[in-house]
DNA sequence: ATAATAAGTAATCATAATGGTTACAAATAC
DNA sequence: GTATTTGTAACCATTATGATTACTTATTAT
């Protein structure tokens, strides 16, 4: 992972909770983030699709989280918005004649989903409204 | 971080450790991990940097572990080769004018360091001699 | 009804990251 | 001296990433 899809994410939806009583337009999104609105309702496709945020089309339409605030884990954001969702990724034409390179992917594979269980671990108890908590409190 | 930096490095030592008797050319090792030559060198440069292993030029030159496997761990490794270190990124462009632009970045900062150090430890308690082990055993 | 608004989505572009390759100088062993 | 091997620069092709435009569809407000 090398993207900012991630972070986006993170943003996006903390922007959207701050202001849960109307729906909020891929324009204003993309504002606070710094781009472009298409690319923010690209990501949102994702955000959707796992029901997090729902959309509402039309005028006074925009995104609305679909669940609480403090439902929303980051590690469910990253199960959403990153497809590979892995930490590193293994070289894909090793030897199969040497016996590390025919081992080799094991060998990372077990310590790639060691790292990856702690990861989900720790960003399964930082929750949306834990984020939103900082921003009001920093203002 | 989205290269295969890390994952070659931890082929390419595992491979020198498995005969520590003599050097190992950048041609034997490029040829288990399936690349060119000079990209196993270059990646070489890092971890000669960090004293992992040392290189000798020449005939019969190539590449030995600078410390025991015993003592290398993959932390080691990962902090070797990959500049960034970072697990995620953040995007680069967001709005100061909005609190949740202007927070952001220390928001997801506070996690992304929680998330580094969490992996680092898991990473630190795998060392080369491990695999090689475990590579032995596999055959 | 009509105009305005906003999501959904396709198409395209520029830039950067990544990995691969060639080539050659410098160093070393024999 | 010759063969070997690292160190390193230069370059290329491919892919990833993000940005942008533009259009269709859906919905609200008037």
């Amino acid at each position: 992972m090398s993207n900012t899809r991630f972070a986006v994410a993170v943003h996006v939806l903390t922007v959207i909770s701050l202001d849960e009583t109307r729906a909020i337009s891929s324009q204003l999104i993309a504002s606070s983030v710094g781009t472009n609105a298409a690319l923010i309702r690209r990501l949102l496709i994702s955000l959707n699709d796992a029901k997090i945020t729902s959309a509402e089309r039309g005028a006074s339409g925009g995104v609305r989280l679909a669940r609480p605030a403090s439902s929303i884990t980051l590690f469910d954001v990253w199960r959403a918005v990153d497809e590979e969702g892995q930490l590193f990724r293994v070289h894909p034409t090793s030897n199969p004649q040497c016996p590390v390179g025919r081992n080799i992917e094991g060998l990372l594979g077990g310590v790639l989903s060691s790292t990856q269980s702690t990861v989900e671990a720790v960003l399964g108890k930082v929750t949306i409204r834990d984020l939103v908590a900082k921003v009001e409190i920093a203002g």
